[in-house]
DNA sequence: GACACATTTTGGA
DNA sequence: TCCAAAATGTGTC
């Protein structure tokens, strides 16, 4: 297991993973600096649209949760998806699906930031908003350079 | 074992 | 049209 932080605007994004699997995604204000997959770089510099090669631990296993992390992590690159539409995919309740984000070990992984409130407004996010904020603009004007 | 959650939907006033 | 309550799964205390 190795771990690694970079920095994304005011915040660290400390990183625990091993070869291709990342175990847990933290936000956090000051973090020891460390190696991270380059995809973490890429991404946050808006230059990559996933994380492929690398996979989540939250992906694998079944369970309620895993299913709805799989299908958070359909979302394309700078879509988002209510919390209901993400509920009816992995055929539960919106509540749960709430829940799992706020426990998800692998935000960025599993692009958590791409579920906003069905009628339009961002939701919530841990442990500042401002971090949901930040990646949508980043992938939306990310989206839009990649176009023109 | 009870309770807290990053929601949504429906029914009644 | 607006407000209140119910549905529901998992992790923590």
């Amino acid at each position: 297991m190795r771990q690694g932080a970079c920095s994304f605007g005011l915040w660290k994004v400390a990183v625990d993973y091993d070869d291709m699997v990342v175990h847990r995604v933290r936000f956090m204000r000051t973090a020891p600096d460390g190696p991270v997959p380059i995809e973490f770089t890429r991404f946050l510099a808006g230059k990559g649209t996933g994380f492929a090669p690398l996979t989540s631990a939250a992906l694998g296993g079944d369970g309620t949760y895993a299913e709805i992390y799989r299908a958070v992590s359909r979302i394309p690159y700078g879509e988002t998806q209510s919390y209901g539409e993400i509920a009816k995919a992995a055929e539960t309740h919106p509540r749960v699906v709430g829940n799992a984000m706020a426990r998800n070990p692998t935000p960025l992984i599993v692009p958590c930031h791409r579920v906003i409130s069905s009628d339009g407004s961002l939701g919530g996010f841990s442990p500042d908003l401002e971090i949901k904020k930040s990646l949508l603009q980043l992938e939306k004007s990310s989206l839009r350079r990649h176009i023109s």
